[in-house]
RNA sequence: GAGAGCAUAGCUCAGUUGGUUAGAGCGUCGGAUUGUGGUUCCGAAGGUCGUGGGUUCGAGACCCAUUGUUCUCCCCA
């Protein structure tokens, strides 16, 4: 058979696994530094902590496991009943009671209701998995990704928003990208739909205007008015998408405009209050009112990332949500999260050519194969430059040394080390440095010498 | 779920209105070169042309089906 990947999965060579580490490494680390902890869940949950959370598209698009020992035949005929349901859509715990993680916000969520009574609050946990959509792939859309989510649970303070933004900030300084926060609050959407008259429209509205920068304002309003809304109604979309200036400029516009709805005020108030405590410490916050973010669950402060030379959607996102463990049966937890796009992030990396010395190296040393009591008369040698903490490898057999050559060449290893029987006897090592051409024999008595040499070379190049 | 493109050597791709034995570059392997690589030169291996059917004296090319893949829309990260 010819071997192949499902559909809109990867291998990652390990250039790409080295690339994609650094970034989970950098941003973990700023998590832990907050003071948020790791969280793992499993890769499959039971089919209903799943279904429903995702609107019916979600539901289409989770991937569904077929229960195991559906072949026993005293089950055939409950089996066969089960298949016809799913033939009519409805899905049937028979055929398929688990599925696999759609997220990691609905796994965090129901991890948080199961174990509540047990849990210090404020929670505060971070969560680096894939994840899988049965989506249809295309660029920069897979079947299996990555998420990485950071979330704080049982808290409403708006200070956990102020952490948030300088996570965002920081991770983004540490990996050399530029990019812009986009800030906005759904209580001030709401006001707008509010102010519309239209309260009920608030999901008409903000996912036609979350379209804004993709398709521009006039299709934006074509949009709304397929969707019902009214030519006066329209009118204060438009003059609110047209609000412009600085922060401070948006934020006395949105007032006048909005200045009816006590909502949309506190919405601002919350705004303002974030504006005001990060002035001066966060390279690029920015007042977005177009900010909607489709996801239903989100009731304050939401969050979004641009990088700001790369044409690329947003490589990151995420907002408040007063009540997600609701669905689970546990009340009043409220919460606020961030995500990070990695794999845009890593397109965005690899655009602006970041990666470029991060990468933690291969083998630095390749010791040379002259023959089986040369390599056993090497071997301490060898293993006390592991020891000092040099990856090292051998050649796997003795060969002209044309070959060792193309191979350590290839594998992009700085050094090799020749120890033939002369070396041996005389307690030397023979130390060739690929890029330069520089060589010399040193003494092999002291490896921790050797590791230091290797070093100072390696920086001197 | 709807639509479009592509499928020829390990990889990237040529292949004329349908016509002898399907090509190139890169890579791989061997040699020039048994303790000093990269360059160069010489040579070799590697293909049921995605699969199945059809049209034709003749199909890599045309037609139908099928599978895979890429992209767009919907939606999303």
């Amino acid at each position: 058979m010819k071997p192949s990947l499902p559909q809109g999965t990867r291998d990652f060579s390990h250039e790409v696994v080295r690339k994609r580490q650094y970034i989970f490494d950098t941003i973990r680390q700023i998590f832990e530094r907050y003071g948020f902890q790791p969280l793992e869940t499993p890769a499959m949950e039971n089919i209903d902590t799943l279904m429903g959370k995702y609107g019916q598209e979600g539901d289409k698009l989770i991937f569904k496991i077929l229960n195991n020992g559906l072949d026993n035949p005293n089950k055939e005929e409950k089996t066969r009943q089960a298949l016809e349901d799913v033939l009519e859509g409805k899905w049937n715990k028979q055929l398929t009671e688990r599925a696999l993680r759609y997220d990691l916000t609905i796994p965090f969520a129901r991890y948080v209701a199961m174990n509540h009574g047990s849990l210090t609050f404020p929670f505060k946990r971070y969560q680096i998995q894939p994840v899988w959509r049965a989506d249809r792939p295309q660029r920069g859309r897979y079947r299996e990704f990555y998420q990485c989510d950071c979330d704080v649970v049982g808290s409403s303070s708006l200070l956990n928003e102020v952490e948030l933004i300088h996570i965002y900030d920081q991770a983004f300084q540490q990996l050399q990208i530029g990019v812009s926060i986009k800030i906005n609050n759904r209580k001030i959407l709401a006001g707008l739909a509010e102010v519309c008259g239209g309260l009920e429209q608030l999901t008409d509205i903000t996912v036609a205007i979350d379209k804004l920068d993709k398709i521009g304002l006039e299709k934006v309003k074509e949009e709304l008015t397929t969707r019902g809304l009214s030519a006066t109604q329209i009118q204060t979309i438009e003059q609110y998408l047209q609000i412009e200036g600085s922060n401070e400029d948006k934020l006395l516009q949105i007032e006048k405009l909005l200045s009816t709805s006590t909502q949309a005020l506190k919405g601002i108030a919350e705004l303002r209050y974030l504006l005001d405590f990060t002035k001066g410490s966060v390279q690029s916050l920015e007042l977005d009112f177009t900010l909607a973010r489709g996801l239903n669950y989100y009731t304050g402060t939401i969050f979004e990332i641009k990088a700001s030379t790369v044409k690329m959607g947003s490589i990151g996102g995420g907002g408040r949500y007063d009540d997600l463990t609701g669905l689970f049966g546990v009340k009043d937890i409220p919460g606020v999260g961030i995500s990070f796009g990695i794999d845009r992030i890593y397109d965005v990396m690899e655009e602006l050519n970041l990666f470029e010395g991060k990468l933690s190296p291969g083998t630095e040393v390749l010791f040379f194969n002259l023959g089986d009591s040369e390599i056993k008369g090497a071997y301490p040698l060898i293993q006390g430059l592991r020891q000092a903490g040099i990856r090292t490898e051998v050649y796997h057999e003795s060969v002209k040394f044309d070959k060792q050559f193309k191979y350590a060449e290839k594998k992009g290893i700085p050094y090799v080390a020749i120890v033939g029987s002369e070396e041996i006897n005389e307690k030397k090592i023979t130390i060739k440095h690929l890029p330069s051409g520089w060589q010399e024999r040193m003494d092999s008595q002291d490896t921790l010498l050797i590791a230091e040499a290797l070093h100072t070379q390696r920086q001197g190049k």
